[in-house]
DNA sequence: GTAGTAGATGTTTTT
DNA sequence: CATCTACTAC
């Protein structure tokens, strides 16, 4: 037990309390999968227990991965028995044990969001509802929200609450479009990500002996990142640790951060109230980042309103202040990212690898490429578009899975005319048509054709249920790589992509030989006891671009999303694009907490930071196009000035306005105006004159009337000068209380 | 009814 | 900037 030593008393007392429900409060950096990883190896070791009779939900492939890794390393291949996994893989795998129970296949088909989004347009279109009012988007968010909260769409339709919730939203068929992308999911033999959990609830409730199988099976329960579970991945660890009460969870309230994915912090917070003989564990020593940094990620989600208390404090030493660098564009701001990285490297002995880039969104990652090409710096990009959401990616797999599933209906709509064999939209949609109206299967209709379609475009058909015929017989005699190769032939995509000799067309053509490549390498592992196609398809349903990361063992500087970020640390993080509207989020600014969840979003990303810390936004961005202006963010005025250094060496912004690159994009596309700005508000009337001129804010005080070019007329209430950067605290008539930094701000100064 | 093309049109985060 | 939509020609 040596492992135990080097444990703290919090982290200690986490490891070796394994009986009754517990939870374990950890800061960031406060070393908790250390802390889970130990725990677990001291049930099996000290304990001895099997694994077998561990269950350990985690939140990302990867995470389980890595800790499972880090187990087998304590306790050896022993390790490889336990069930641990993300609440989907582990709960798909259950559902396809059980799934004849819910009248489901047990090869059932996983859709994507893709998938869903594109299922709902197609039954948005066929009702003959307006796609402007009804957007996939919308449509998709509002029943995954309500499967995240167990509510079917029979209660959905019952409820006099969300119907007219939805009628007060223009959107009074949402109850019936529910029911009916229900009932093709379950028609196509298809369930989407939120189907694995509710469907996994469904099972437990209706089949009692089910439950009671996994009850005796999972002695000891562990939730990794619970702040991060939804109500339905709740109540299913609730359930399955009922009868001996042996359920962990670790997290960290502050480190919330997918609320959109109907996360609720509540489940933390109430988590005393469902277990009263709680024990609860607070790890509140970082000891990952320096002081500046714990105390600056202090200090943004201390202005959040629901919190659990807890003190996050660290040994570390005081360590540099944090970096502020402003550009004038977001080209400049990747030049400069990347000259620092440079310099960084030089002075301080760092390599690629210590260096990791963050942002709110994937598109944001573009510039920062651009520049670390240029200086030639080797970077990735995790996660993004994953290799498994390509077009060229998607089409194969959907042979595959509709070889395998004849009634999957997205599928089916991917590959009946692709490549092409003169069957249309019109007939595909005819098709789908016949088969709801008459109550038949897919795969009824198409082969019994004849009866549904004219001459023509029944033969077309017809050639292709063949080959679909000829497909499912190779895949039931040969293995999953011959399969999948004869697919890959038989249906013409290789061929197609083979004659498009554009660069895309290579690179497509060469990412079909990969995913070839992968299900080689699937039926060439021993470690797989099933080598079926089927198997595969399965194993890949739930994996993403984070998982699917190849290291050919370059030193390389990581680009990724602040979601990404989780669970990882590098010595210098750069948070990019800290704007105002694009981190925090425009569509994130609702409410409140909506607001919370974007502080808790920017305190994940400052505590992945050991050492250095690199704020950057850009004045103006080209962003769709179009080049608009920014402003800094205003979780910038959240970090106490103290901390904070706005570097001279880099921000140098020139009153010229635009730098080189982005006036080749606007000669480019006909602009001769620098900017155009930003939509407004949707609250807002204001519109600023065209003349707009801001005046000089040298003289500016508390009581004086201002116009904001994009907020309208406002007051200010107070004024800061005592940061690095001059503030003013301006209520605006329309948008209420706004923080600016007066060196950035376009204001109009109308009178005192 | 299908295929090809020119023009319009969104754009958050992940399992 | 890639995907979708509307239009035209077969």
């Amino acid at each position: 037990m040596d492992y135990l030593k080097s444990l703290n008393e919090p982290q200690y007392e986490g490891a070796v309390n394994t009986e009754g429900p517990t939870m374990i409060i950890a800061g960031a950096g406060s070393g908790k999968t250390r802390v889970l990883t130990y725990r677990i190896a001291y049930l099996i070791e000290k304990k001895g227990v099997d694994p077998f009779n561990i269950l350990a939900l985690t939140f990302t492939n990867k995470a389980a991965k890595e800790m499972r890794d880090r187990i087998e390393k304590v306790v050896g291949t022993e390790a490889r028995n336990l069930w641990m996994g993300t609440f989907h893989s582990v709960f798909a795998r259950i559902l396809r044990a059980e799934a004849d129970k819910l009248g489901y296949p047990s090869n059932f088909t996983i859709y994507d969001t893709d998938d869903s989004k594109q299922l709902i347009k197609s039954i948005v279109k066929e009702l003959g509802l307006d796609d402007k009012i009804y957007k996939p988007n919308v449509v998709f968010n509002r029943i995954s929200g309500a499967k995240n909260r167990l509510i079917s769409w029979r209660e959905y339709i019952n409820n006099p609450i969300f119907r007219a919730d939805d009628e007060s939203n223009m959107k009074p068929e949402l109850g019936k479009i529910y029911k009916i992308y229900s009932e093709r999911c379950f028609k196509a033999g298809a369930m989407d990500f939120d189907d694995l959990l509710f469907n996994t609830n469904v099972l437990f409730k209706q089949h009692i002996d089910v439950l009671n199988k996994y009850q005796q099976r999972f002695h000891y329960v562990m939730v990794d990142e619970f702040q991060d579970t939804n109500i339905s991945q709740y109540l299913i660890t609730k359930k399955l640790s009922a009868v001996r009460q042996n359920i962990c969870v670790v997290g960290d309230d502050a480190q919330s951060i997918y609320a959109f994915r109907g996360a609720d912090i509540q489940n933390i917070l109430n988590f005393e109230k469902d277990y009263p003989d709680l024990r609860v564990i607070k790890l509140e020593q970082n000891y990952r980042s320096t002081k500046t940094i714990v105390n600056a990620a202090n200090a943004i989600i201390s202005k959040n309103r629901a919190q659990l208390k807890k003190n996050v404090w660290t040994d570390n030493d005081e360590g540099s202040l944090i970096e502020l660098l402003k550009a004038n564009s977001d080209n400049e701001e990747g030049k400069l990212v990347a000259s620092s990285i440079f310099e960084e490297k030089m002075q301080n002995q760092l390599q690629n690898s210590d260096f990791a880039i963050l942002y709110r969104t994937n598109s944001q990652s573009r510039a920062i490429e651009e520049a670390l090409r240029r200086m030639n710096i080797k970077y990735k990009i995790v996660g993004g578009l994953s290799f498994y959401q390509r077009k060229e990616i998607k089409d194969l797999m959907a042979y595959l899975r509709f070889a395998i599933n004849h009634n999957d209906e997205q599928s089916l709509r991917r590959i009946i005319n692709y490549p092409k064999r003169g069957i249309g939209d019109t007939s595909v949609d005819k098709i789908i048509v016949a088969a709801n109206d008459h109550d038949i299967s897919l795969w009824e209709v198409l082969t019994n054709i004849s009866s549904f379609l004219p001459g023509r475009a029944a033969n077309a058909v017809m050639d292709f249920v063949t080959l679909i015929k000829r497909f499912k017989h190779d895949i039931e005699t040969k293995d999953a790589y011959e399969a999948a190769n004869l697919i890959a032939k038989g249906s013409g995509i290789l061929k197609e992509l083979y004659e498009d000799k554009t660069v895309e067309g290579l690179s497509r053509y060469e990412n079909v030989q990969e995913l070839l490549n992968a299900v080689k390498e699937y039926v060439d592992d021993p470690e797989k006891e099933d080598k079926s196609l089927g198997a595969f398809l399965q194993e890949i349903a739930l994996i993403t671009g984070v998982d699917n990361d190849k290291d050919d063992g370059e030193e390389k500087v990581t680009l990724m999303t602040i979601h990404m970020a989780k669970g990882l640390e590098f010595k210098n993080v750069y948070i990019v694009g800290l704007e105002e509207d694009l981190f925090p989020s425009q569509m994130m600014l609702s409410s409140r907490a909506d607001l919370e969840e974007e502080r808790r979003l920017f305190y994940v990303a400052v505590t992945r930071a050991e050492r250095k810390l690199f704020l950057s936004y850009a004045l103006s961005r080209y962003r769709f196009g179009r080049l608009k202006n920014c402003e800094p963010s205003r979780f910038i005025d959240e970090i106490d000035p103290m901390f904070i250094k706005v570097s001279k060496k880099y921000g140098k912004v020139e009153s010229s306005g635009l730098s080189g690159d982005d006036y080749a994009k606007n000669f480019i596309n006909g602009m001769r105006k620098t900017t155009t700005s930003r939509p407004v508000a949707k609250t807002s009337t204001y519109k600023p004159s065209a003349d707009f001129e801001p005046s000089d804010t040298s003289g500016l005080q508390a009581g004086m009337k201002v116009e904001h070019p994009k907020f309208g007329y406002g007051m200010v209430t107070e004024m800061d000068e005592s940061g690095a950067n001059r503030k003013a605290k301006v209520h605006f008539d329309d948008f209420g209380e706004k923080t600016l930094l007066l060196s950035f701000a376009k204001l109009k100064i109308h009178s005192n």
